[in-house]
DNA sequence: CTGAAAGCGCTTACAG
DNA sequence: CTGAAAGCGCTTACAG
């Protein structure tokens, strides 16, 4: 490890006290313009960096901030949702000097520990709150814990930190009409767990607009957002008595399963069955036929989301509430006309 | 922000020197087990947790290590290694109270200035080293800087840093020996770019079987490990005059993207052309006809490498390499027998 | 065994 | 404008 120059040694060397030579090259106020730039040239010539330790432990703060991502390894090799949530949070911190630490936890237990343990460090100086469920415990342990915290797609209302949205119902609005302008009079859905806000939102937006296109609220049965539960759902659909011609899922990987599972039966997406999800993942346009969707922008969101970290960390006062653009419906060929009855 | 509890204050209630707190919670010896436990209870009395920040200035570490991943962000939607080996890394990360430092970046002279800010900084105290380039700039940057670092599927000789394997090259002989028994004479290679080592190593175990199976060495692509790398390489390989009647792609989505594509223009998977992958990413099990591919295990990966660099950086001796088992052959729908002459 | 001191590298009041 | 001091929270020699 390379021994690092420190600023006692820029002091010394531009003949000042430490004190000038912090504030010379904080740009602070009350230095001379000869000292500031004998300092400077001091410090370049030294290849001085401030540690970031030295000004972490004086400011009380860390420069970083953290995400949990709650999910298991299996899943997570399927899921590319946090690629690009990341990305685009990065995209952010980067250029304002901070830094992600990124956690992964396998239980929503294991989850609250991880809070608490980067609380109780320091080591972060605030936190993103995703994939929020009802009555979510990381609300009170947060607010307690007192650390600065950024909710993704939190409750409208209620919701006591800042918190950014892209909302869905209008894509999963647009999509149910246009089943229904298909001939699709029986919708069903696969929700997520219903513990998560976010599948509720979706059981919600699907449910209001076939009460608004007149059609009945047709089956719904609870997946959980992975490829698995698509084919289980799947399954259990082409069960019922009346199983749907249209099938609305709360992601795209359970869309990609339950579209496998119905073509390994011999039923034929679209012409028997249409089939649709919601995010947008990439390989939703590489299966075959190609997944319709509600595109979600979750790069966006994750820059959105630290901006709104940094700012209410640094106690800037900015917007609490930041929505990114409306999730939207597109139609690829897994959604097609009704089958004739 | 609550107040933290500092060991000042845990020395006063337990009526002790700090040193001697220190020392007691620390476990350090020369301390009696009276005052030991005197302090102990005013510890979780006060509810005292040792500031990261004061400790980290102190030992001049981090407690963070770092992961850079050179990514376009619509690449990082689609690929699935990142999840997995990250949260190989975090598994052993988290009970060594080590936290990961993850940042995202477009080119590799963004990843340069990224690796040059972090040793800067001193935000980590080591980094992983992956995808590494041919003469990768990386290597020597990071020696000048003095960085421990950890390579991850580096050269096996005259890499100088640990570093872990998996090694794929007996899987690529198993598949390439596997389609020449299915009766395949012509089978082609779609690589990744051959500025990085496991491009070209997957390149290298595809020619060597070839040659071993007494076969002409087929024609070979560059991709770039995208989807729309693989598709672009259906078509020159579709367009050759005499096409092969397998193809082996250097991952997944190259090989999903080349299905796809020659699907598209009516080649059917596997009875006109089989397509390998290379990876074993969920995905290439949910396209149709399902991927045969070669399985690596990126969060076993990961683990071992957080081993690696964290023994690297507490000075255990420990392995400087590490293999973890070997990436191994999975037959699935995509490859089938020769299509008669 | 115990405690006072120094130091990790910085910045922020505060005298001069 | 400039500099000496104190302090952020810890640990590590070193006296006693």
């Amino acid at each position: 490890m390379n021994k690092r120059v420190t600023i006692v040694e820029v002091a010394e060397r531009a003949g000042v006290a430490v004190s000038s030579a912090s504030n010379a090259l904080n740009g602070n106020p009350g230095v001379s313009e000869a000292t500031r730039s004998r300092v400077r040239a001091a410090a370049d010539a030294l290849g001085y960096v401030p540690s970031l330790r030295g000004k972490s432990l004086q400011a009380k703060r860390a420069f970083c901030v953290g995400l949990v991502v709650e999910r298991d390894v299996a899943v997570l090799e399927a899921d590319p949702f946090f690629g690009a949530f990341i990305s685009g949070i990065e995209r952010e911190l980067a250029p304002r000097e901070y830094a992600l630490v990124l956690q992964v936890s396998g239980s929503a237990e294991e989850s609250r520990r991880r809070y608490e343990q980067l609380a109780a460090d320091r080591r972060v100086d605030g936190v993103f709150l995703n994939e929020l469920r009802v009555d979510d415990p990381r609300i009170a342990l947060l607010r307690e814990l007192g650390l600065p915290a950024v909710g993704v797609n939190a409750a409208r209302e209620g919701f006591p930190f800042p918190f950014v949205r892209q909302d869905g119902a209008a894509g999963v609005s647009d999509l149910v009409f246009h089943l229904a302008s298909l001939g699709h009079r029986r919708i069903a859905h696969v929700s997520g767990p219903a513990e998560f806000l976010h599948a509720r939102e979706r059981v919600d937006a699907w449910r209001s607009a076939l009460l608004r296109s007149g059609l009945e609220v047709g089956p719904l049965c609870e997946g959980d957002f992975t490829y698995d539960g698509g084919r289980v759902a799947a399954d259990e659909l082409l069960g019922l008595q009346r199983p749907p011609t249209a099938v609305v899922c709360a992601n795209d990987l359970t869309a990609i399963g339950l579209m496998n599972r119905v073509q390994e039966l011999g039923v034929r997406v679209p012409d028997e069955l249409s089939v649709a999800g919601y995010d947008g993942i990439r390989f939703g346009d590489y299966v075959r036929p190609a997944l319709t969707t509600v595109q979600t922008a979750p790069s966006h969101l994750g820059q959105e989301a630290a901006r709104l970290l940094l700012d209410a960390i640094e106690g800037e006062v900015g917007a609490d509430e930041r929505f990114v653009e409306n999730a939207s419906l597109v139609i690829r060929a897994s959604t097609g006309p009704a089958p004739a009855r």
